[in-house]
RNA sequence: GGGUCGAUUGCAGAGCGGUCAAAUGCUCGAGACUGUAAAUCUCGCGGUUUUAUACCUUCGUAGGUUCGAAUCCUACUCGGCCCA
């Protein structure tokens, strides 16, 4: 039997210490870390998304390095190499086929350079394609198409989808028979003659996986983010990334707002619609709203057979590491 | 101290004699979602159960009027504003 090549993945809610552990078990295991993060792939986009770019670098006195990279004074500093950060302009679009692409050339590479592939990120989705290996239809996006339908009543657009696959379109369920995004790219798909397929996934993946998860009781997540929001906020300047963005790299306020809560809730308030103060309290919780999401996804996915390691303190997550990296060696 | 307005289910806020467990928005909870996913969408939100044009407990507190009150009256408590 061939040996799968293996592959640790850190799944959890925002704000919840993903980078932290992923560049420590980076740093232990010879590993690199791939961010599974819908935002954090675009350029320019640092601390709304909270791509927390220092904590790659790990600083040791230099008595008890072990491998040397950068010798700073009596310190050294290692960086751990990160992927899928910075990959695009804010203003190109980007989807899960993209990323998907990126990450596994990242994990070949990795791996063909006798690394272990970290990939560590909140966007579930974006997980759960890799891990689970979705099998994607062919048909991507139609931008004429979607402008289209755009404008069209959700009603309307289910009855085309109903005329293009009825037996498809009258299994959905209401939520999504209301939802104009999903019917038009459910319309993109079936104008092609394709059968929609959901849950479709690829069997004999190559890869091996560790799904760890990080959890925190609500309560305590919701006292992490608003503090890091206020940090954020007020010793970072996250006001002013925003204002870069809009006037320096020429991002719509459209696209801000599409980007969602720090984008959405800052470009907001610097149009004047929202006071400083509502805009914390509305992105605050908002934040903590997206992480509730975030945790609804990871449930899902549970429901569908995933077994995530759940883990609270680092320690746990070494010892899941190395006994998945021992076994069939 | 006098006057006046108000007190509604987590919050804001409708309701002003029956069709009120009480509009609406938010919070909150649960969930959907295989090419926008930090997006987009759905459901629930006093309690019980035989899940219903059902019953019980609610609209500051205590009484009263009425066949019937969140809605009218009286007193009290608390709060806002105005005059002293």
């Amino acid at each position: 039997m061939k040996k799968k090549k293996k592959v640790v993945v850190i799944v959890g809610t925002t704000a919840s210490g993903k980078t932290a552990l992923a560049v420590d078990l980076a740093y232990k295991f010879g590993g690199e870390v791939i961010s599974a993060d819908s935002r954090q792939v675009y350029k320019y986009m640092d601390i709304g998304t909270g791509k927390d770019l220092q904590e790659y670098i790990l600083e040791f006195p230099i008595s008890n390095f072990q491998f040397p990279i950068l010798k700073f004074k009596n310190k050294i500093k290692i960086k751990i190499p990160h992927h899928l950060l910075d990959v695009v302009s804010p203003n190109t679009s980007f989807d899960l086929v993209k990323w998907l692409k990126k990450a596994k050339i990242s994990i070949n590479d990795i791996l063909d350079r006798g690394r272990l592939p970290i990939v560590a990120g909140g966007t579930g989705l974006y997980a759960q394609a890799l891990v689970d290996n979705y099998n994607l239809s062919k048909y991507g996006e139609d931008k004429k198409l979607r402008e289209k339908l755009e404008k069209k009543e959700k009603t309307e657009l289910f009855k085309i989808l109903l005329k293009l696959d009825e037996k498809f379109a009258k299994k959905l369920n209401n939520s999504e028979k209301n939802n104009k995004r999903r019917l038009i790219r459910y319309i993109e798909i079936c104008r092609q003659g394709e059968k929609i397929k959901n849950k479709n996934l690829n069997k004999n993946n190559e890869y091996e996986f560790l799904l760890i998860g990080i959890t925190w009781p609500r309560e305590i997540l919701r006292k992490k983010i608003y503090k890091r929001l206020i940090e954020r906020l007020e010793k970072e300047d996250m006001i002013g990334e925003v204002i870069r963005l809009h006037k320096d790299k020429k991002v719509s306020w459209k696209r801000l707002e599409s980007f969602g809560l720090e984008y959405r809730f800052i470009s907001q308030y610097l149009r004047k619609k929202l006071s400083y103060d509502e805009m914390v309290e509305k992105l605050n919780i908002a934040i903590g709203q997206f992480a509730k999401k975030q945790i609804t996804w990871l449930r899902r996915w549970e429901k569908q057979g995933a077994k995530i390691y759940w883990v609270k303190k680092r320690q746990e997550a070494e010892k899941l590491c190395k006994n998945f990296l021992r076994i069939d060696n």
